[in-house]
DNA sequence: TGTTCTCCGTCAACACCGCTGACATAATCT
DNA sequence: AGATTATGTCAGCGGTGTTGACGGAGAACA
């Protein structure tokens, strides 16, 4: 039945729902995108949507084949707000920085969608611009192709690792989520000190940096290292 | 219902299922596992275990709480399988990059298990000595406790947010797989050169480089960027 | 050996899920 | 005004995790 599904440019007919509602594409993600932000992961079902939608369930089928493909939609939609607005500044370093984080807090504003898509390669007009921005930084820079092909490869793939990561622990079912925070005062602060004297002197320092996201380090860690590889003659 | 749990050395009878299986908590993680591995992720139900056992699917519950303890058990054995044999040399960057690869290959190994495991906090014994390992690692090399603590977490996170991306490429369907692969052939290498011309500049660099994993090189920066923190005195 | 106790595998059922084919009707077109 | 058809609605399929009740098999003790 994957059919019934119109190109949104070429939609004509727009009936209203029983509750008054005038659906498209655009409102079915927004709306999605809300669900998931104010009611937890597990809230983005198609029935829920429906019923936040003011419509039946079934006609998001009428917009999207399935609910990957509404995932789909709604990563192009993320990929664009993370970039919504940027602007090279011309340091190659705050640059990259910015873009990272950027990326990175863009996907946790949803991580159900951002778990789902965030390792997909979709070829689509936001992720390409993404890449053009990304390599035209480190190139403008003056890293030579090769080292600047990696560069991006690495920080892109750490930027969606960490934000997979990241996310999937906010997609978590408040059940799990709080088990997850809870492993690390409740197991790790109370090892042994003579079958795990590492943990155990660094238990006060675990449990806290524990509860941040490792990203924002590791990014720095990877820019220390690109810096260091940076051709002198372009510093 | 979680209280019909036992923990497993406290099991004293083993009763026969009607199809003559004798049940036990390593079984039932092996062949999740196993199922994971032939079936795909989407294959790891209760009911389809239960029937992979020889068992009534409702009998898992009487070794696991929810699904979600028999994830946290899975995710512990491939931590578990990841360390297997390693030994410290002394030379702590050759053993963090070796309990890196070793992390991240471990999970490749089980990609359907690995996307849906790598991002748990499972507090269970493989995960504990692993994490007790790479501490003694980074604070035998002279890491002052604040900064190895930091440097723990964007390692560990690093290599599982890598695994779990890795792994998910690996995991897609095969003709899901081929589409990602040839997006950066039939896309990205024929963008124009006035839109986009970094990405037309290092085409043929990328679609080379995107087919390989960005971990090894991702890890080498972030090794890289650690060393350079290393206080002189301890080098 | 016989009895009791209780563990644990089985069963039926609940509430939810994604998704589909058939249907009805309102919005557009001729 | 009438025909067409896009699209919202409905009922329902086959799946999911999970649970409470039940009964028979193993162990423990006499």
């Amino acid at each position: 039945m994957s059919e019934r599904v119109v190109p949104e440019p070429q939609r004509r007919r727009r009936r209203p729902t029983k509750q008054g509602v005038v659906l498209s594409a655009e409102l079915i993600i927004d709306t999605a995108l809300r669900l998931v932000e104010q009611h937890g992961a597990e809230a983005l079902t198609v029935r829920r949507l429906g019923a936040a939608l003011g419509a039946d369930p079934s006609a998001v089928y009428r917009y999207f084949h399935s609910t990957d493909d509404l995932l789909l939609a709604l990563a192009d939609e993320l990929i664009g707000r993370a970039q919504d607005g940027w602007r090279p500044t011309g340091d190659w370093r705050a640059d990259l920085r910015a873009i990272g984080l950027r990326i990175h807090s863009a996907y946790l504003a949803h991580p159900q969608a951002a778990l789902l898509a965030a390792h997909r390669t979709t070829g689509r007009s936001h992720e390409t611009a993404a890449v053009e921005a990304i390599l035209g930084v480190l190139r403008t820079a003056g890293f030579p192709d090769p080292e600047a092909v990696r560069i991006y490869h690495a920080f892109v793939d750490q930027s969606l690792g960490f934000a997979a990561l990241d996310a999937a622990a906010l997609a978590l079912p408040a059940a799990a989520a709080d088990a997850d925070l809870r492993v690390w005062q409740a197991c790790y602060a109370r090892l042994d000190t003579t079958t795990h004297p590492h943990i155990a002197a660094t238990a006060h320092l675990l449990t806290t940096d524990m509860r941040r996201s490792g990203y924002p380090y590791a990014l720095d860690l990877l820019l220390d290292a690109a810096a260091a590889r940076l051709p002198a003659e372009a510093r």
